[in-house]
DNA sequence: TTCATAATGTACCATATGCTACATTAGGTT
DNA sequence: AACCTAATGTAGCATATGGTACATTATGAA
């Protein structure tokens, strides 16, 4: 009975385990990214910041040891995200600017989108700092719009 | 001259460094418990839909092989949110059935605010997947305090 | 130029989370 | 009762991510 179900109209709601399956591979996907964009999104600033991103301050903002970073950086370097050499500072590739300059978009856009709730400032850079890889474009633009008419009331 | 610093006033903003790591580091709290809150959530919707939830079940609806699903209810059994044995359907314990029902109710909310800002079921599904586990009280309830006037325009 | 120290790198360890391949058990069928 | 099959368990492998301890290098101060 359970055998042979045809293509059910509502997906998510009548294929049960399969929509949440793919759900939670899609978000497990989206783990997977993170750290490479939050590590270029901080390259990124430390350069803007200070001319130049050393390991040493990216372990600091980052909240790791300088161990961590440098392990990270080997593996977003045979990505391609970044380049580097020994002793020397990090620098974001082309590929490694995209990422840092859309997670850094999308990153304002969630805190921008909470503040406009209410919530606090703290509140909001901390829940921004996990939601922002989470956010499909489709809610990216909800909170975009949503922030758009923010200074009339309707 | 960036060596004594007085405590700034506005942590985050001026904390610099201090604040963003203490973010990272939360946010990185929250996916350590991300994967038993989504166990406990999938096993109490079984225990609700089929009266028992066994590891091939839970192993369709998470996405993984039935080894994984074995090793992290092991993990889930030492930290006190299930428990069972060899050969038998996996119970939750009174901690478990706390975790999943406040994740449940996460997931809910969540799921019902992106709706009400226009976003399509299945994308409020997905991103509700992750966004589920980084929602801070305050940003909680202020998702609930927009929803409560949404039957009429203001 | 030498040297002290901070920065960087490396070796090794731990945990979480995925997997495939293979072993074992439970339960229904014949 | 014997047996087949699905469910469950285990061994072993891989990657990502976090750490401590120690080695090496770069760099400014003396
Ligand atoms: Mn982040
Ligand atoms: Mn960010
Ligand atoms: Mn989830
Ligand atoms: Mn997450």
């Amino acid at each position: 009975m359970a055998t042979a179900k045809p293509t059910s109209s509502k997906a998510s709601a009548a294929g049960g385990d399969q929509g949440q399956a793919a759900n939670l591979r899609l978000t497990r996907r989206d783990h997977a990214r993170e750290t490479s964009e939050d590590y270029a999104e901080a390259i990124a600033g430390l350069i803007a910041e200070k001319g130049e991103a050393r390991v040493v301050d990216l372990a600091k903002r980052l909240g790791v040891t300088h161990v961590t970073v440098n392990r990270t950086i080997a593996r977003m370097q045979k990505a391609g995200y970044v380049s580097t050499q020994p002793y020397r500072a990090i620098f974001l590739t082309e590929p490694g600017r995209a990422l840092a300059q859309d997670c850094k978009s999308r990153h304002d856009t969630v805190v921008a989108f909470l503040r406009s709730l209410g919530i606090s400032e703290q509140a909001a850079e901390k829940d921004a700092e996990g939601i922002e890889h989470h956010v499909s474009p489709e809610t990216l633009a909800a909170f975009k719009a949503a922030l758009k008419p923010a200074g009339r009331s309707v």
